[in-house]
DNA sequence: TTGAAAGCGCTAACAG
DNA sequence: CTGTTAGCGCTTTCAA
């Protein structure tokens, strides 16, 4: 913040301008000889130009902001590397924002964003009535991602999803395949797109088997390990029976994280996982793999949610803005050792 | 971007700096129903001060950055959510930089981040010989923040800091206080002052117990889940003897993600834990205790270090720099199931 | 190939 | 209590 384009240009013997042209590269408009000596002043002087006096004087800012829950979350932070990592390739910085999903959070962040400048957001997003925040950038004019986030016309909107309805069928079908089997599903809260489409592909699994729909027991945590913990322990209570057996089969966690927390329920009461009951998680997290039994789990590419939602959003930012486009990734179950052996 | 602060001037009919007046809260130099008046054209016209232009005019941005080496460590995403939720409420916005503990992305971020005109920065280093990613900071006079990492002279820095030594030497004198033990020490990136510290408590411990030092053997990982779990493989090749036992008695890693990796090696050898061998991470994360056995491990307030060092950080900003502080949060064994009961 | 000059939107003296 | 006047550091026509 100290030497300035007028100092280069002073030293220079030149004007702002043509600095200017050869700090952006510009190839026409500046002599071999002027360049190469602008070149080694900047270099000498140290010279770091003022993000804020460009962005003043472009509009730009070379920055995104990422809006998520909460990168304490493994999913997130997985999220969030992957967008990093492509924003940075592309010269772009990255604001974090953890809403908690928390809607006026949220709000407050998009304008906190605007504020900064920056040129794009991506946006893993609470949901409710008011869309207030989307209305916030669109007013502004600055592009956007939905993280698997649907909201009305899916045409309207650029976003990056993941085949939620799909995985939630497979994983319940998956531990409905057991004869005399039935399933607690312990979704993610409500109001969420997300958990209404897992459970659509629970209810789809059902239907297509052809079975009874209380064969399935939903409950509603909030994505946390301890929800996914106090939730069993609820569930145990109302479904152990005198002799010690359980009258439920199999548990279907909307997240790896509940998944533990639920395994660790089941730890405590002494309910034998997969003999008794069977587990399956959702995200495919990297803790998944490394814990006792390793969590079968229905995998979502966390990474490359995010790469492909930078990706996606520096093609707005540069772009003519193409018809926002929507990418569906796909969901694929993992069996590993909360699950017995298919068939 | 649309409305400025001319546009709201105009229609109040008062100029530009009566407007900024109330914009920035000034309680002198504005009637109250000049107030008033301009507050309800704010409101109206939804309008948003450009930060740059702010920027540019006060040389502030409300914003930091924060550079760590992955948010994808847990260590990591809890500890930048403690900077994020005290940045926040103070009014600064976080960007986020990833550095991989690679001394040249670590100084390129430096460059970017000056540019952005960020206020400050919290660093939780790469180390090497060069230091040059801070002197880059010295030189724009912008205020910041060493974690855990000490650089020779530690007055002449702010920093927060863990008691790598003492939680070092917990480990090991737990691990080595039974009677014919010994110990494989994971330790973390050698040119780490991090490593160098928890090394000297595993030294001091032995001292102290006086113990031959070779009843440590001492590994060198980066951190990574995958890295202990090889290190581990890697070892047990080399110990377990002819009849399937074991001649080290302890395992005591750097972080909880190593720690994990070596239980999965252990796991798959049909080595019981912590029956032949018994365990200890480092960090504490979350993930810690929902593992079966629940692992034991040297804990490290996370949370509050990145809360701490934002805290000391906007200190720095808004005080008149006050001599260069550093703090150091203690580190706690916690034993779970991964030890045997102690005695 | 270069330079002059006007601005980007806001703040901060200094006057009135 | 309010307005005037300069900038902050850079980009960008438009001329030369």
């Amino acid at each position: 913040m100290k030497v300035t384009i007028s100092d280069i240009a002073r030293q220079a013997g030149v004007s702002k301008a043509t600095v200017s042209r050869v700090l952006n590269n510009r190839t026409e408009g500046v002599g071999p000889e002027t360049r190469q000596r602008i070149q080694e002043l900047l270099r000498e002087t140290g010279f770091q130009p003022s993000g804020f006096a460009r962005g003043l004087a472009t509009g730009k800012s070379a920055s995104v902001g990422v809006i998520i829950p909460d990168i304490a979350n493994p999913y997130y932070s997985m999220l969030v590397r992957g967008a990093e990592d492509t924003l940075k390739k592309a010269g772009y910085s990255l604001f974090l924002c953890n809403s908690d999903l928390d809607i006026k959070k949220e709000k407050e962040y998009v304008s906190i964003l605007i504020e900064k400048g920056v040129d794009g957001v991506i946006l893993d997003s609470a949901e409710s009535d008011c869309d207030c925040q989307l209305e916030l950038l669109e007013e502004a004019e600055i592009p956007y991602i939905l993280i698997d986030r649907i909201i009305d016309d899916p045409m309207k909107y650029a976003g990056v999803y993941v085949d939620n309805l799909d995985g939630g069928r497979q994983a319940a079908e998956f531990l409905l395949s057991r004869p005399g089997s039935s399933l607690i599903f312990i979704n993610g809260p409500a109001e969420l797109s997300q958990s209404r489409l897992r459970q659509e592909g629970v209810e789809l699994a059902i239907k297509q088997m052809g079975l009874p729909a209380d064969r399935v027991e939903i409950l509603y945590g909030d994505y946390s390990i301890e929800s996914g913990r106090k939730l069993m322990e609820d569930c145990l209570r109302r479904h152990v029976l005198p002799g010690g057996a359980v009258s439920f089969t199999g548990v279907f966690a909307a997240n790896d994280l509940m998944a533990f927390g639920a395994l660790r329920a089941l730890r405590e009461a002494h309910i034998s996982v997969p003999d008794q009951v069977e587990v399956i998680g959702f995200d495919d997290i990297e803790m998944a793999e490394m814990v006792d039994p390793p969590l079968s789990t229905v995998s979502q590419p966390a990474i490359e949610m995010g790469s492909r939602s930078a990706a996606m959003l520096l093609q707005m930012i540069t772009g003519k803005r193409p018809r926002p486009k929507t990418v569906t990734l796909a969901t694929r179950l993992i069996l590993r050792g909360t699950t017995r052996t298919p068939g």
